[in-house]
DNA sequence: TGAATAGATAGCTGTTTAGTTATGAGTCGT
DNA sequence: ACGACTCATAACTAAACAGCTATCTATTCA
């Protein structure tokens, strides 16, 4: 459906992008800088995969002097974990059902 | 990590793949010629990207006659699930809370 | 002010990829 | 056996993409 399928869709499919997005995610936020160490290409093609990421809200900047701070913003992965729910309810029927539970048990 | 990871998120990348496999999830089994209509592209291109979901797990093709009856392999999804668990522990909260409470419950 | 540092942008290049048409390999109905 | 049909494969093309180097902007520090 939406763009933002597309978008979250397309950024997680490269490694490249899916092991920044990792590292921010399981370290919490990183500049620029130690985030290219790590990824062990140009300093350049780190910005460009953080503008990609960036751009499907995946992850947010926040600027402090000369370098930048890279947050991941985990919300930005609804439309996968959605997605994955509408088409496998297998995983999710547990989840579902204790969701349902839930709601029967505010009533 | 994986070739796994790698190749469910690199195939379901593409929109056209994702209609497809939404398609196979959604109604359950299709031929070839079924999904070609729908897809609104040539059918050996409908072909082509059968052929990276199988690759990739996520479908397998039954042949009969002179068709091939395409099924969803909804399990293969199980890398995309377990990532987005491991990478959004917000989720993960929300489920645990959940099963936290069945088990009090259970008692 | 000037040198150095952090990050973003521009421009280029080789590779991948999604689509096409043409054709090949089986299978069905007559 | 033959023509029609279903699907897969081959060969090609145009566009997208990930990487690079060079450079620009902005900031810090001497």
């Amino acid at each position: 459906m939406g763009q933002l399928h597309d978008d979250v869709f397309r950024s997680l499919s490269d490694p490249t992008r899916r092991r920044l997005f990792e590292k921010l995610c399981l370290e919490g936020e990183q500049t620029v800088s130690a985030l290219t160490d790590a990824a062990g290409i140009s300093q350049p093609a780190v910005s460009k995969h953080l503008g990609v990421l960036r751009r499907a809200g995946l992850v947010s900047g926040r600027q402090a002097g000369r370098q930048t701070h890279y947050v991941a913003q985990q919300e930005a992965l609804a439309p996968l974990v959605d997605w994955t729910r509408r088409m496998g309810g297998f995983w999710d029927k547990r989840l579902d059902d204790m969701e349902d539970l839930l709601r029967r048990m505010d009533q």
